[in-house]
DNA sequence: CATTCTATTGACACTTGTTCAATAACGCCA
DNA sequence: TGGCGTTATTGAACAAGTGTCAATAGAATG
């Protein structure tokens, strides 16, 4: 098993090969967890010595971050900033290019989640780094404040907005039974205002 | 520095030392990631031989199980099932013992999330676990769903706003500028009833 | 105090991460 | 077409960490 099909090596350039093992890395890392995809492993799927993903990366900490990084520029550029409109609508539309991008990408965002979440302090700043990348636009978006103003209590929410609807979406692309992407994409947009709606002393009233 | 100072090794009870062991997995999980926790590591701090956590545990990988595990447990038993009054009363009770759980014991709980997130298969069905244990209790504090109709858009919104508020605690914990301890309370209490609310063709209405 | 039970050790085999001098593809020029 | 230089790529050797097991030594018991 595993037979070693190729004897000669093949050589690309730089950049080839630097793209081919982080695309591998990521796909990979959507069936296993951080610390189970080993050089080893790497290596071997991408049909090459241990020794080039060093030559690439310096080290296997420095390859995962890699890894992750990749998958968090993919999110970012793919969820193509939203158009202009009202802010409501705009909202709509960074949702679901948003949704849309973690159904057609979802190897690669629960790369994104699963490496950062768990890993060091490096990952999880890249982790940071995309949602803030994320949400920032919201409140861009919203200068005016017609949703929502710029408060301690508003910034954590948003915080907190910002996770729900990654529980959301991940749930619902594992088990999207009972619950059309129409209803979902309603309820992550319709949740942004209902939260900050719901902070005691705003002058929307809540709660 | 790190001098040995013990040369008599001490004989403990196997719980004594299983849980001296699963205590200082805990603690050691705090301010480093599960795969920085080698066994080398763990060894040395608690003064034991690498052999004896191999005797207790039979593997790393079970060995971060079990750490997980115990941090899970700690939770789930620390968070006082709720006493009775009306729902959303207990809601507010549930999400104050959740809190004030996670403030007092916010390196075991990071221990958790952290350890969940990035690991196996296994690591993170033991973190499902708790959090269902946590929300479960909403469902059945509630079994006349006069907060929560028990549908499957119901079912996905509790679950987001699990992680919501998971993500609440902990940003709130590192920086608790601006916003009070109530204030957090209200608004994560607040947050169901307006999230459930949000869902179209819902009864109560929505956006 | 000797004996027994078993918690604990330490040394050894194996897997995985890391380094580096040697190798061989590919483009270039005659 | 065929040699040549550049450099992408390799493989072997080393380091560090994981896992195994027979031997050791606390503690209780009589």
């Amino acid at each position: 098993m595993g037979s070693v099909t190729a004897t000669t090596r093949t050589r690309l350039t730089p950049e080839e090969r630097r793209s081919q093992l982080l695309d591998l890395g990521v796909r990979l890392l959507a069936t296993r967890s951080l610390d189970e995809l080993s050089i080893d492993l790497l290596a071997e799927e991408a049909g090459i010595s241990r020794g080039l993903l060093y030559h690439y990366f310096g080290s296997k900490q420095a390859f995962h971050e890699a890894v992750v990084r990749r998958a968090a520029d993919d999110l970012i550029a793919q969820t193509a900033p939203p158009a202009d409109g009202e802010p409501l609508e705009r909202l709509l539309t960074s949702v679901t290019a948003y949704v849309d991008y973690v159904v057609t990408n979802y190897e690669g965002y629960l790369s994104l989640v699963k490496g950062a979440a768990g890993g060091n302090e490096t990952l999880r700043e890249i982790y940071e780094e995309a949602r803030s990348a994320l949400t920032d636009r919201i409140f861009r978006e919203d200068a005016q404040g017609e949703i929502i103003p710029d408060t301690p209590v508003s910034r954590l929410i948003v915080r907190g907005w910002a996770a729900m609807t990654e529980e959301l979406v991940l749930a619902w692309v594992v088990d999207p039974t009972g619950v059309t992407r129409e209803e979902l994409l309603a309820v992550m947009a319709a949740s942004l205002p209902a939260l900050v709606a719901v902070v005691p002393g705003d002058p929307r009233g809540g709660a």
